[in-house]
DNA sequence: CAACAGTTTAGAATTACTCTAATGTACTGC
DNA sequence: GCAGTACATTAGAGTAATTCTAAACTGTTG
């Protein structure tokens, strides 16, 4: 495979990649700008992704673009208020955003920071006291934590 | 209820819940210093408390004994280590200690920032994957998410 | 009670994140 | 195409939670 001919097909699956996040963004109300498109297509690829603010900028900026990490904080949050993401807080230290807005729930594991999902529809939750009443529930999270033996 | 006897039957019931931590602490094989003390005898009382490091700075200085904020945060990690607290992750904002060690979950109301237990022998999780190999279970939170309606 | 290990503390440092206010850019109507 | 405007980006300052440092203090042991 020739240089050129990497490239070009590089620039041809990004192109869909990108094209993809744009139509995400317009359909979520939000301008598709440079630095949104640049995030979107690096979040929304169809992994299940769970992401950092400081991870995923280092790696928009290692991709090229240049992003300041307000900006990447700002984005995480419009797209997680635009139903695009969901913030997830398995420790004191971060919050992760994952590319996964089904219900599911997640094994964390503790050392490395790994996070993976499982699918909510194979879990049964049994005996949980009834919801008090005036509040609702607003999402359940479970999170096995993990320990490397 | 005279002052005098209101300042004795107080200091009476302290000295028992003083007598506690402070038996507490030596099992935990942590010197029982006056600022360990004054942490446990408010946290030991027999309630099931959700305490955020700085509350319970508030809270112990309140009640007259002179502990610094650093102290209190490595007073919380020591009793963790020791399995007398357990760390609760909620929200990305703080920690909460947790006094109630047993295996529990929580419901959580979002808005105000309570904490509530639920009892884990009450409650059956179905449908989990397989622990992985090498890996084991070091713990499952289930943290139901409430909104006021 | 001396000696030492363990503990406390003020204040500086770090980390994750938010805010401000100035500059830049996507859309709308012409 | 080209304003005009509302929305978006950004550097850098600010904040909140937590940790670190290193000097002073205290509980325990012999
Ligand atoms: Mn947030
Ligand atoms: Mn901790
Ligand atoms: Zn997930
Ligand atoms: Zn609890």
């Amino acid at each position: 495979m020739s240089k050129a001919s990497a490239k070009t097909s590089k620039s041809a699956s990004n192109a869909a990649i990108v094209q993809a996040a744009l139509e995400k963004l317009r359909a979520a109300g939000l301008r598709p700008t440079k630095q949104r498109i640049a995030l979107g297509a690096l979040l929304f690829d169809g992994r299940d992704r769970h992401v950092t603010a400081e991870a995923l900028h280092d790696e928009v900026r290692g991709a090229g673009a240049d992003v300041s990490l307000a900006t990447v904080y700002n984005t995480l949050h419009q797209f997680t208020e635009a139903g695009l993401l969901r913030e997830v807080v398995v420790n004191a230290g971060a919050s992760h955003f994952d590319t996964n807005v089904g219900a599911h729930h997640h094994l964390y594991y503790a050392d490395s920071g790994e996070l993976h999902d499982v699918d909510a529809t194979d879990v049964r939750i049994e005996g949980l006291p009834a919801v008090p009443r005036g509040a609702e529930i607003e999402r359940v999270d479970v999170i096995v934590r993990l320990r490397r033996r």
